[in-house]
DNA sequence: TTTGGAGCAAGAACTATTCTAAATATTACA
DNA sequence: TGTAATATTTAGAATAGTTCTTGCTCCAAA
């Protein structure tokens, strides 16, 4: 990459985040998916961050999602074979897929409810994940 | 596809279930899976099917797997971007993938829980399926 | 300044799955 | 029963999301 002074970083993200170094193409796709909450995909992460770094590539998009996936600063959604899509929101939810728009929608869980206690798992089990996916149809409003 | 004499049906799988008519293939298919627990692939269904109809291709045991599927029989189950697999648990149940063995076992709910309670959905939302997958470590016995 | 490692870009490779076209089997019905 | 219409199967090609490979660039430490 050749240092272009047209994409010097303007906002501030940390230097590193959870032991991550934050590079300029870790930042763009953080800051996006940040401001973006609409769990986009890795080629739509790619389009738009091409506007800010034109010569990003997509092995680089896929390469920063995965290492922010992996320091546990974003979390990757999959619904049945579909593209992996991407959430910044690490509390603990499910998400919900409208089939008729064809969006994904994070799902709370009703206050005081912790998912583990009301699932017939086996003791001393070292639960590292949990993972919700409804799928159906938004009521019309 | 000919007609073989040693290929006559033995087993008792109806000639139709919800609809679906049983071919010799979908009830090969349907056959293994309730007796294999272990949520075969549908590679691992295709390898294990060749023992008794050799002429069966990949595209069959998909085109099988998917009409089972589709019609209530079976269910399909996605973990990350792996192979999907195949369960003929039809219960509202979870998974549970074991990360040191790479085994996955249904895990059910305590009773009397419903997921939909517990979860924060707007009104009058129809909701056609319910998916949880848990990734973790099995307790060693 | 040199060196080593991390990160990046471009495109090739991989792989689970789906599609296509032709052959075969089954059903509907004259 | 015979024949047309439909459904299913097969083999291989095609697809698409993702990963891998290679060479280059950047940055930090010595």
């Amino acid at each position: 990459m050749t240092t272009d002074p047209s994409q010097i970083q303007i906002t501030s993200v940390p230097e590193e985040i959870n032991g991550l170094r934050m590079t300029r193409q870790r930042q763009e796709v953080y800051r996006f998916l940040m401001g973006e909450r609409n769990h986009p995909t890795a080629n739509e992460v790619f389009m738009r961050i091409k506007e800010a770094l034109p010569n990003i590539s997509l092995a680089t998009v896929y390469n920063c999602l995965e290492a922010l996936v992996q320091h546990h600063i974003i979390r990757q959604v999959n619904f049945d074979r579909e593209p992996s899509r991407y959430c910044p929101n690490l509390e603990e939810h499910g998400h919900f897929h409208d089939e008729t728009t064809g969006t994904i929608h994070d799902v709370k869980f009703k206050p005081g409810i912790n998912l583990r206690d009301l699932l017939d798992i086996p003791p001393n089990t070292v639960i590292k994940d949990i993972e919700i996916t409804l799928r159906g149809q938004l009521a019309a409003s």
